[in-house]
DNA sequence: CTGGAAAATGTAAGCGCTTGCAAAACTACT
DNA sequence: AGTAGTTTTGCAAGCGCTTACATTTTCCAG
């Protein structure tokens, strides 16, 4: 393997094919600009010396990295990763490259990383949810970067968004749960500061309570963070409420799965004893026993839809269109019907 | 909110303060070699302008991007994701950026990947595994970039590694099964094509067998794709043939969980019917009824370590050095112990 | 004071690419 | 052959930053 020494440059290319260096960018650009017989001795110069563009001067010269940042709020669950999969293939084929960070559900370190993004030259942005400082749109409205929003759906949010409702989708499932003939309802939340998602499924839960006449207040309420053991500790302090609640209504199925170990751990059988829903339908809610009654997002869906709708920003240099997407309800062995038995 | 236009740069920073652009750069990269006036004056001006470092044109100029790239098989299941977040964790506290990309266990994909990120200059590569054509390795040689290996540990390979000994690991899994008086042993696996990982897992398999004078012939392998559906076709499968295996071993959690699905179609149980374990230790196998006895993958302390090690070598110029993890088996209830009962 | 070393700052040459503009080379008609 | 497009190519000016080297300022011992 002989030493190549430095990486080959346009202007190499262009020196062995005996074209300017602006011949061989159209060529690697858009060919259709370049004559056949050219682009061929182009194309050999270019594989002869193993070139690849340099993708700094690239996006320098052309004021575009072809390059998508995405900041989530965790990796270390399913939650987001079907979503940002589809994301990322869906760029992939347009072109587009994917830069992912994870802000461990802070807003500080969100924020950061917003920032770190944009200062890489990030064509476009996608966000989870919408609950944020207005600083930081600001910023991001000066710097003139198209972003877009993700598991969410609010149009008068300062930012268009691929999602859906969160607080009807809950309603939709506390209401069913009601109708089965549950009266006390708990709830486990994750943590609803900074978190709309979070919040508009606790406000779900008391929309229906107070839409079939029960008093929202009754709701028992803990909110942790995201955590298999978080969620089996506060099923166990809601176990001890008095009266007990019938069923727990779980902020996502990760503390959904909690709940069902915490019953386990107190000797409750779900669903007879108690009922538990979750909220994603990740691939856990149904490989787990008792299978978990949850709510079906349409992760994928949303991640392409996302992909598409912010690409179409960058290149038209429009402003974006919000979509909303349903997630339905689906039902699985956690919960028990009190009125059918 | 007023247009500001574009971007304000290095030379509207250096106007306002009134000193020259190598002054503003240097008190961006190391505030040392300018004095303390200067400095404020700077900062002010910094702060005014609101001025963020473009990272295209100072990677340029500077030739190192401050990023490295990882290629993970898959970002859908959690397998990864522990390792990756603390590996992306460890980088950031040393100035790096991570840029991942996933390539659905797809050889092609992997190769396009990696040139994707090395004409995107990233410092370095992080890959899973070995397994992948000579001429690639050719390829990051000649380009000297500097690529270390993770979830692997093989001393022969081309490029340093930071992992467990994955046939290693198995075998002592195994080895305790056979102890434990199974005899028929099945097994479910990742493909083994282009997947070291797998291949190893299935060797620790036969190296068990043979160790404790069973014929590895006689394991009844079926090799699916990564998801728990196949897992369970699998599973039903293997519980065809005669005799009956009375334990599978499954190349990972996800497989392992869709065995469990598939004895509980099939009515059998675990593990009183048919035992079964898995590999990796991930969230999922300590949530699942019966817990799964696996091999815990220190997946956080992998990370860690690979991007210490991947940030020195960069830094320091020098090649990597390898280093051994252990992995351990974790035992749960999805293994019956036929001796003792 | 002064000379000389050390510290601080400035000058300017790129880094590798894209792209507006201009020139050259074709084409298809009179 | 001449003309007016149309297509293809080349020229060269940046893009925003870092850094080697040169210059100026500061500091201190003598």
């Amino acid at each position: 393997m002989p030493d190549s020494g430095p990486p080959p440059t346009l202007d190499d290319v262009a020196r062995i094919a005996k074209v300017s260096t602006a011949t061989v960018s159209r060529c690697v650009n858009d060919p259709r600009l370049v004559s056949r017989p050219t682009r061929e001795k182009v194309q050999a110069a270019i594989n002869a010396l193993g070139y690849t563009p340099n993708f700094a001067a690239r996006s320098m010269a052309a004021k575009r990295t072809l390059t998508i940042g995405a900041i989530i709020p965790t990796m270390e669950n399913a939650i987001f990763a079907r979503g940002v999969q589809a994301f990322q293939e869906e760029l992939h084929a347009r072109g587009y490259t994917l830069l992912i960070s994870s802000s461990a559900y802070r807003a500080d370190v969100e924020e950061e990383q917003i920032r770190t993004l944009v200062a890489r030259g990030a064509d476009g942005l996608l966000l989870i949810g919408h609950d944020r400082d207005a600083a930081i749109y600001d910023y991001l409205e000066r710097q003139r970067v198209p972003v877009l929003a993700a598991w969410s759906f609010d149009l008068a949010a300062r930012i268009p968004s691929i999602g859906f409702d969160n607080r009807r989708a809950m309603q939709s499932l506390a209401e069913q749960v009601i109708v089965a003939g549950h009266r006390r309802l708990a709830m486990i939340s994750a943590s609803s500061a900074q978190n709309d998602r979070a919040r508009m499924r606790i406000y779900g839960v008391r929309d229906a309570m107070a839409a079939h006449g029960l008093d929202p207040e009754t709701l028992e309420l803990i909110e942790v963070s995201y955590d298999v053991q978080e969620g089996a500790d506060a099923f166990e302090t809601l176990m001890q409420r008095q009266p007990r609640p019938t069923i727990v209504l779980c902020g996502n199925d990760v503390l959904a799965v909690g709940a069902l170990r915490g019953a386990e751990k107190l000797g409750l059988r779900v669903p007879q004893d108690v009922s538990v829903t979750g909220f994603d339908d990740i691939e856990l809610a149904q490989v787990v026993r008792p299978g978990l009654t949850t709510v079906h997002v349409p992760h994928r869906e949303m991640g392409r839809l996302a992909a598409q709708e912010l690409v179409e920003m960058i290149e038209e240099k429009r402003t974006g269109r919000s979509q909303e997407l349903t997630a339905t309800i689906v039902n699985r062995a956690s919960v028990l019907d009190q009125v059918k038995g």
